[in-house]
DNA sequence: GTGCCTTTGTGAAGCCATGCACAAAGTCGA
DNA sequence: TCGACTTTGTGCATGGCTTCACAAAGGCAC
């Protein structure tokens, strides 16, 4: 008998909240640092550049956490929302890859506040091998399951190039990491119970580059558009 | 009198579309490589990592540019989606934030291949200035309007530390840019009209987080939740 | 204590996106 | 030329997300 589970959402909460959670926490974040002890959904929304009923709806998933009449209290709603995302733990982090992005990752310090932990960073090419790349060593990419068996990694960054990318992800998911984040540009085949997300850097350019396109050659003010309203 | 005009996009096209755009363009120049002349909407929409009925309402916003029976040709396809995107024109990009991950978008192979061309790196910091990156030299962020002016720069890319980011948005703003692809990690206010499109590395890390805490903790098959949907 | 004021949490409605399923359209072999 | 087969393009139903609008709930002043 097979039953229809809803997948990776047990209390339900939405992945269109699970995606704006990290945006409220980043606003929490700056407000805390300005001493800042409670927020109003207006305020916190105007802070993350949402809408205000979205924002009280998105929380509402996680509990009812606010007071009437008074808003949220920062700090609480901080620790709230990072356990329900799962920060108040370790994770560690192997990156794969250690190009110009990868260094670019490794450095990145949003990680390490977050309850990341960059354990390793691996690549093929015996030239980048043992670099010191913000406080690692470069292993070679051999050493790619020993690495996260030893050091408990559960989340793998690929950065390599594109024709390397399935061959580290088929790797990866034999050694048991089940959450990759891809960054080279190709689609990546995994089984079921696996989760990949994806960044391409040029995929948002483009985006612009359409509407870019829609504002010079045929924007709202173009006198095309009345003509076609009028026709 | 106010008309409420449905913003850049005359002919309609959703927004949910045109983002897929680029995966399919992906996809169509690794069909191409391998000397493919024609594709179903069945098979691209395996490359690229899609439902095919979704594919091919996707595309039938563009218009009619299959043949049935047959396929799409992959050439023309990619010259029609290119044309839409305005992958067609050469857009000039200037890189505001020279650190690692501005290094690591100069030295981006996916962004000259499809279009765009980096104009001008651009830096606070007078230990970067005249520093050689991708075979151009780091000016200083002085200079910023004099390069978008001079150079026809229409996308501007900020990659520079949170603190500066809203200075540099406002900056270019006013020497006439409307399309901003953020990396800070902060929001950004900007009047109408200005499209801002942002990349968060450590969002996607966050929402790869919360999945795979539920996994761990409280995954489909655990326990408790048969439990809980017994009780 | 009481009543006013602020703000949350949520029902309900509308909108957009997704995916099925099929008719229309075109190819290809005979 | 014709018929069978393939594949596109799309009407339609479904589901999820967003937004409005408001009742419920709590604080605060007096």
């Amino acid at each position: 008998m097979i039953r229809r589970i809803p997948q990776a959402r047990e209390r339900g909460i939405p992945d269109a909240t699970v995606a704006r959670l990290p945006l409220y926490l980043r606003a929490l974040n700056g407000l805390a640092e300005r001493g800042t002890a409670t927020v109003s959904s207006e305020d916190l929304a105007l802070a993350a550049g949402v809408n205000s009923a979205k924002l009280r709806k998105d929380l509402s998933h996680l509990g009812s956490y606010g007071t009437r009449g008074v808003g949220y209290d920062v700090q609480y709603l901080i620790y709230q929302i990072s356990r329900e995302l799962g920060l108040t733990q370790d994770w560690a982090v192997a990156i794969v890859g250690v190009g110009n992005l990868g260094r670019a990752l490794a450095n990145y310090g949003g990680f390490v506040s977050r309850g990341f932990r960059v354990a390793g960073l691996l690549d093929a090419d015996p030239a980048v091998v043992g670099d010191h790349i913000a406080g690692l060593t470069v292993e070679h990419s051999d050493g790619l399951e020993a690495v996260i068996r030893k050091r408990g990694v559960s989340i793998v960054v690929i950065a390599t190039p594109a024709t390397a990318a399935q061959q580290v992800c088929d790797r990866v998911i034999a050694a048991g990491v089940t959450s990759i984040l891809n960054f080279a540009p190709v689609v990546l085949t995994v089984p079921d119970g696996v989760d990949v997300r994806k960044v391409d850097l040029s995929i948002e350019l483009q985006i612009l580059a359409f509407h870019e396109q829609r504002k010079v050659t045929g924007g709202p003010m173009m006198a095309e558009d009345w003509a076609g309203e009028a026709g």
